[in-house]
DNA sequence: TTACATAGATTACATATGTAATCTATGACA
DNA sequence: TGTCATAGATTACATATGTAATCTATGTAA
């Protein structure tokens, strides 16, 4: 905690299997990640080093393999990752970051309405 | 247009004066950006070259000065920007986007009432 | 027991990015 | 008209990132 190191684009496609599967081999997160990347098994051992480098992954050895699990906690990755992102683009506001989305992304009937509701309980912020 | 460069985190910043002050002179933007960043005019100078070299703003000249300007729309830069983060962030939900940001984000009485007409004027896609 | 497949460690290498300094040409001032 | 400040061009250099291949040790199958 306190480390703020960056994750980067491809390490973020680590981490998700690795919050998704705490504890696994890198077999399985080069199974997990067949289908969505054309990376060898290699590059995804590559990244998961790097991620150990930067203390954002712990294992714990069974045998001659490792076992991955993440020290850092998703919601919190999010969030940096987002804060970042909302004032590197919208100048910070929120509402003109919402405003761009609910115009551009599907988002179905359902979806409207549940926002709907939550924005209703959301006491704001004085 | 079609040209998929990236935009560098520091080079939004450059790139969000020149969207406000088209035709902008390097000191226009070293000035503006005084405030807000530590960077040496120099290093100013190198960002507007890069984004030259990337094809996302163009100049014009007048006598040994430019004026630069945008190649490339700002709406159309946060699109491609917010899809990427989307992605890797929250796996392209925009409901689970936003649902973190109702949660944390500073958001005023009228900013909640304004999201929710807008909601409300948001025809889903079917 | 020995060879081999495989795990993680180390090394590789190009491009991107952050952050400037130096070089070169020129418009403006003395 | 010569000098100099300054504009943009070029060069610099460390770290990050994408994308792997090679090295080294070892569990397991024959």
């Amino acid at each position: 905690m306190g480390n703020a190191s960056k994750i980067s684009d491809s390490e973020w496609e680590i981490m998700k299997i690795i919050w998704k599967n705490p504890n696994c081999t890198a077999q399985e997160v080069i199974e997990q990640l067949k289908d969505r990347q054309k990376w060898k098994p290699k590059t995804v051992k590559t990244l998961i080093s790097r991620l150990i480098d930067k203390n954002i992954i712990g294992f714990e050895q069974f045998g001659r393999e490792y076992k991955y699990y993440s020290l850092l906690n998703e919601e919190e990755c999010r969030k940096t990752e987002s804060n970042s992102f909302l004032h590197r683009v919208y100048n910070g506001s929120v509402k003109s970051m919402f405003l761009n989305f609910i115009e551009e992304e599907n988002l179905s009937k359902e979806d409207i309405e549940e926002l709907k509701s939550i924005l209703n309980e959301r006491k704001p912020k004085l």
